[in-house]
DNA sequence: TATGAATGAGTGTTCATTCAT
DNA sequence: CATGAATGAACACTCATTCAT
């Protein structure tokens, strides 16, 4: 898709040594925060080039400098979303050795992600219903498979395994909750900072001591 | 320089006017099949009026003799959709005093539809985000609220605390776990009855014992 | 989700075929003082055939069992009206030899029709306009050559030379005058029967004795 | 039986992109114009924005440039049209002081508006027509009262009351006559130049001295 | 006679995209 | 770099008309 954007380098003289595209680049950002923000709230269909153009103050026709399409707007802020998100749960993990400590952490990172900028966490919602929905998305994105989070799941139950903390053939089940927790905890709470919050804690209570952490009578 | 495209016209042979033996009825819930379909898989401004029509095995105009507008099919989609959903959560949980009980009841009973019609839930998905992002659907639908299984949610809360199976403050906690597990459920297992069911088992077991249900070692 | 819907065959008790005591040449006639209405207040183009059908009781099907198409019911209702108007105005000149008499009696006979049953003189004004503009009215209409009252402006016209009440050369001129009264008088009190009331006490006052008829000062 | 048709179809040269040396205002210009004769041929319905797109020399969807829907575009024809021709009888009953004199002077602008500019009466007759008619039109341009004119017919009476020319109780029988003269002069004369011409010269004669005012015989 | 299911051409409108300037 | 005039294909929807029942 970037392939066929030429980068024609016009060498500017007024600004010796700096990078001559520093407003270029401001501009591509804002295009790129804009794009997220729109197709987060509406969808890929439900934005328009017109949107986004208009809320960057551009017009539709200068997005094709920075982008070679619409699809091309859509990966880009894909992959930088993406991206981030998978930093931040690197380095949120990267202490922890229990299954339980990444658990948590795992949680805990959704939700600061989610109070730092709603906006990605909007996005990624949108994300994984339109790479599946919208034909475009599904051809143009298909090799990227499946998000991020996936692998950290993964690596948790393999964690857990190891460490002992859950049996070897549980595998499959505690990676369905993870799926269940870390997918339901995206989508239930958009736009619900707070209640996210209080479901994070039931969830961490309830894994410890099983629903009834609290229980005033035995379970039956 | 003048490139000359040959095609070949079959004339239609279709008919006008009313053809014969059809039932008005069928062909009026065929089309409410076939639009959950195509909603749940391309969304509500994905699915155009032509695909339901040509799948339907009508034109275009003529579903305006059974709806009065694609809204309006949307509507009668949803209507029922989650009726039908509505009744089937209610008779599963009829039975039920323990919190434990309804819960498990409804974990299945979701289950037990996705296997029964996989378009419902998918429908169901699709209307969560749609009836947010969609203009004409967020004024049309206005505030149907959200749907039943919150009101399930709520009500099976209601029954832990009573039945001292969870603490009184413990309610919000558990009320957002509740939707975290309804909604992760549906949106992570799209398709995937084989992951659901995994991911039901673990969640049943964590739900009982906690995380460690399984562990050969304490729990750190 | 259909497997369990029940299709309960109600009996359809919409009865098909011919209603009892319905008398053909009553529905005939309610079509067309219906489709007379319509055409006069919405226009050719703005009358549809369901909005004809809705209000005459029937449905637009049934349409075609009295009328071959739109434009047929349309040239019926110019047909009827044309022939009611020029009856009407054929009585009433019947009487008068004096060209100033048959002008009078015109234009009470105008207004006289237009309060008897607005609606004619209503369809009669959008007749004029739609049989030129509409593509459908102008080839169907063509052979029809021009509304009644000009011919009774011509035979009036005649009169008034053989009478000696106007000169030879001046016939263009009254012809002219004549046309303009009866259009104006048409095209400009639709529904105001007051006001049009007020105009041809105005005309016949100013035919008279010219618009000074009541000066206070000789004309300048 | 399969009668099989080859079609020719001859791939369209016209290029995408902005064409070389296009006007924005001049395009503009040309679609009012061609809208205001559309508009005064057709009609607000028969009119349809593929006519005035292909009679512009541009596609239907670049309309949408220029004017943000075909009601737009009626709007500014008729703003336009009814401030032109309010100027043109403004100007030209400036220096008249009574009552006759303004008169003549507007039956002479409305002939000569008609002679300069054809589609102009023909746009404005065809507005006071749809106007009642269209209902986007009804709700659109509400009541922007009845034009031009009717504001000059009443300062013309009102002229002639403070002159003496009528009796103040004529007011209203002249008010009427005027109305009448002044619609059916547009109504009764489209595309009629030379007929117009003899109406008003027959309507001046008459004004002056009656309608006998040739006559060899005295008034019956 | 009348119904009502269905067609097919057409309407106004939107939108991603292109390209001369 | 950016504008904005323009395209062309699509869309939801309407309507006169047809025809099995």
């Amino acid at each position: 898709m970037q392939a066929i954007t030429l980068k024609i380098v016009t060498p500017k003289m007024t600004k010796l040594g700096r990078p001559p595209d520093t407003d270029s680049a401001e501009t591509r950002g804002r295009l790129i925060d804009v794009a997220r923000r729109c197709f987060g709230d509406h969808g890929y269909e439900g934005t328009t080039n017109r949107m986004v153009a208009n809320e960057a103050g551009i017009t539709t026709g200068a997005i094709y400098h920075y982008f070679s399409s619409k699809l091309d707007i859509f990966c880009t802020v894909e992959e930088e979303a993406h991206q981030y998100v998978y930093r931040r749960f690197a380095i949120a993990l990267e202490g922890q050795e229990t299954m339980v400590g990444k658990l948590e952490m795992m949680l805990e990172t959704a939700h600061a992600l989610n109070r730092d900028d709603p906006t990605l966490a909007k996005f990624l919602a949108s994300y994984r219903i339109d790479s599946q929905r919208v034909p475009e998305l599904r051809d143009g994105l298909q090799a990227r498979g499946w998000p991020i989070r996936d692998r950290f799941v993964a690596e948790l139950v393999a964690a857990g395994i190891a460490s002992g903390e859950i049996g070897e053939k549980s595998g499959p089940l505690i990676d369905g909750l993870m799926k269940t927790l870390t997918v339901g905890l995206t989508d239930a709470f958009i736009e619900d900072l707070e209640g996210q919050r209080l479901a994070i804690d039931g969830i961490k209570a309830v894994l410890r001591d099983g629903i009834a952490f609290d229980a005033q009578q035995p379970l039956g």
